[in-house]
DNA sequence: TAATTATATGTAGTTAACTACGTAGATTTG
DNA sequence: CAAATCTACGTAGTTAACTACATATAATTA
């Protein structure tokens, strides 16, 4: 990975991701080693509704940050796990009002372990010089002040 | 997003892919902007060979850090953009030596100006006060000398 | 030098997100 | 209150990476 080291900041996106997926495997791994079966994938879902108990699949989708159809699948794939269900909204016929099921509350209340080895190993992992997850939030807030499409234009377009 | 922007360094793989698909999705308009048919996933190949000026499949797919069939799947596409051309190699039958074709490069010039405007913006964007470029390599750096899966083995499994 | 192993490329199918489009129910407005 | 618009959900198809497997040539070894 020599040049897209080297290229620097213009292969940013190709190096987020990349460290997105090395994360998303050992992830994978390590829910598998502590004998979980659990997808990394499911977390923002699963997270959501231990949060909040009972919501739409838009509200869901609102607040991971997903498109609802991505959200959709997520759910389906759940539903077949039996770790979440649904029933019709009965003041509005539209809405889909999702929850855990008990065996989606106990396996988080197994996963809570599993969570907390997680979150110490990503705490050194990413504890250093710059903290990786202090300057997502600060780039995150420097975008929605101004986005990379919109200060290029400020600059450009070249003539 | 509230729920995912509070769940904290659980959710990085997430949030990490998050940004980088805003930050791809802004370049490939940056590029039309500038009257430039150009997608920011071909950033690594064109680049690498732009430095390299020959190589062979695998050769680039390990430049660039991804795996050869991705590799063949972009060179495709440029093949059949004729930024790229290929040709067997005569010393080992095996190998195909990939080159840019003369649009190739004269695209890359064109580019240039676009990948300074970029760069400046990009530089900008990220340039806070944990510096997440700085904080990628760090956290590669950290990986290299044990990724999330070995440390989490260290301290778990959950007994 | 024949057999084995390694390397380079290619194909098929998967994954986890997306966009575009369609429908049904709720809300607003002329 | 009928028509228009909006909101919620769903489906189909796309994208950009991946893994697993197959084949051909090269290199090594018994």
């Amino acid at each position: 990975m020599n040049v897209i080291d080297e290229s620097g900041i213009l292969a940013i996106s190709t190096r987020l991701q990349r460290l997105s997926d090395q994360l998303r495997k050992d992830g994978t791994l390590i829910y598998k080693a502590n004998g979980i079966d659990f997808e990394p994938k499911w977390f923002p879902v699963i997270y959501t509704l231990h949060l909040k108990s009972i919501l739409s699949v838009v509200e869901i989708a609102s607040e991971i940050g997903y498109t609802h159809p991505s959200t959709i699948s997520l759910l389906k794939e759940l539903e077949k796990e039996k770790l979440i269900r649904s029933k019709r909204d009965k003041a509005d016929e539209r809405k889909r009002l999702i929850q855990l099921t008990a065996k989606g509350q106990e396996l988080i209340e197994r996963m809570q372990p599993v969570w907390k080895i997680m979150v110490t190993c990503l705490t050194d992992l990413t504890n250093t010089q710059n903290n990786l997850m202090q300057a997502i939030i600060e780039v995150e807030q420097q975008m929605k002040r101004s986005g990379f499409f919109e200060r290029a234009e400020r600059i450009g377009p070249v003539t």
